[in-house]
DNA sequence: AGTACCACCTGACGGC
DNA sequence: TGCCGTCAGGTGGTAC
C-alpha cells in the first residue's frame, strides 16, 4: 500500500519508535535492496549512530544520521516498518534490521523486494536525481495547474506521474477522482480551471483525511471508494455498480454514474 | 510525449 | 488437497 500517506505513516511511526535511539547492530538479511551503496557502507553509515530525523518527499521515507548523512527508504508495492522486542517476532520478510541499545528492533520488510534503501548526502540532490517534483501535500495550486494543463494523457496517469505530484498511487489516485467526480480515463485537455481545482482540493481533502485515519481503508469514511476495491464485491455506490477497467495499465475503479 | 509491454519478486486467490 | 494461471497498492527500461 505504500503510497504518500502509508509512508507518512511510516514516518511517525519510525518517529515514536526509534528515534534518538543508539543503533547497536545493523543485520541486513537481503543486501539486493540496497542502490547507491555499498553493504559495508550501509552498515558503518547506521552502526553506533542515532536516527535523528525524518522527513518524507512523495513515497519516500528519509532519516537523517549524523550530518549529511541520510538514509532514503522506499517502500515498493509491499513494505513496511516494524518495531518489536523479542526475536521471535521478527516478520517475514525482513530485509535489513536495525538492533537499538534498549534491546528493541526495527525491521524493515520488503516483502517482493521491490523496496529500496538509499543514502543520500542531501534530500534536495536526491529528489532532484530520481526527477520527483513537488510532494502532494505541498505543491500550490499554481504550480500543480502548470503541470497539467498541457499533457495530452488521461487525468489518472497525470496524477501518477511521479513528476507531478510526487507522492499518489494508484489507490488513491482512484479515490480522489472518485470524489472529485472525474473519470479517471478523461483526457487533460477537457478538464477545465474548475475542474483541476476540485481535483487539486479533493487530493488534498483525501490525503490529509486518510493520514488521519492511519492510512487504514477499514477506518475510512463510507463514502470512500478504497474499502470496495475488490474485483468479487463490487459494491455500489449511488445505486450504480462500481466499474473497472485499466487505465495507464492500472486496474481502475469509478462510478459510471458519479464520475463524468 | 504518451502508451504498451516487460521485468523485478512473492503471496493470495479462484478455478479446476 | 493441490496445481496452475492471474493478479496485486511501484518503478524503470525499451520499443513504437
Amino acid at each position: 500500500m505504500p503510497a504518500l500517506p502509508d509512508v507518512e505513516i511510516f514516518r511517525q511511526y519510525l518517529d515514536s519508535t526509534s528515534l534518538h535511539q543508539q543503533i547497536l547492530k545493523v543485520a541486513l538479511l537481503d543486501r539486493s535492496i540496497l542502490r547507491k551503496i555499498s553493504p559495508d557502507k550501509f552498515r558503518s553509515a547506521l552502526k553506533g549512530n542515532l536516527l535523528r530525523k525524518s522527513t518524507r518527499h512523495g513515497k519516500y521515507l528519509f532519516v537523517r544520521l549524523r550530518g549529511n548523512n541520510f538514509i532514503g527508504l522506499h517502500f515498493g508495492m509491499s513494505g513496511s516498518l516494524k518495531y518489536y522486542k523479542d526475536k521471535s517476532e521478527m516478520p517475514a520478510h525482513t530485509r535489513t534490521l536495525l538492533q537499538f541499545r534498549n534491546g528493541y528492533n526495527l525491521a524493515y520488510i520488503s516483502v517482493r523486494k521491490l523496496g529500496r534503501v538509499f543514502a543520500t548526502d542531501s534530500v534536495e540532490t536526491f529528489v532532484e536525481s530520481q526527477q520527483l517534483g513537488p510532494d502532494a501535500l505541498s505543491i500550490d495550486f499554481d504550480i500543480f495547474l502548470s503541470v497539467f494543463q498541457d499533457r495530452k494523457g488521461t487525468v489518472k496517469s497525470a496524477l501518477m506521474n511521479q513528476p507531478a505530484p510526487a507522492g499518489l498511487g494508484n489507490i488513491y489516485t482512484d479515490e480522489i477522482l472518485f470524489q472529485a467526480g472525474v473519470r479517471p480515463a478523461r483526457k487533460c485537455s477537457q478538464l477545465a480551471r474548475k475542474d483541476w481545482e476540485t481535483v487539486y482540493h479533493t487530493m488534498r481533502t483525501v490525503l490529509k483525511a486518510v493520514i488521519k485515519r492511519g492510512a487504514q481503508s477499514e477506518r475510512f469514511p463510507g463514502s470512500y471508494l478504497t474499502p470496495h476495491r475488490d474485483r468479487r464485491e463490487k459494491r455500489p455506490r449511488c445505486g450504480t455498480r462500481l466499474k473497472n477497467k485499466k487505465v495507464g495499465g492500472r486496474t481502475t475503479y469509478y462510478c459510471p454514474s458519479h464520475q463524468t
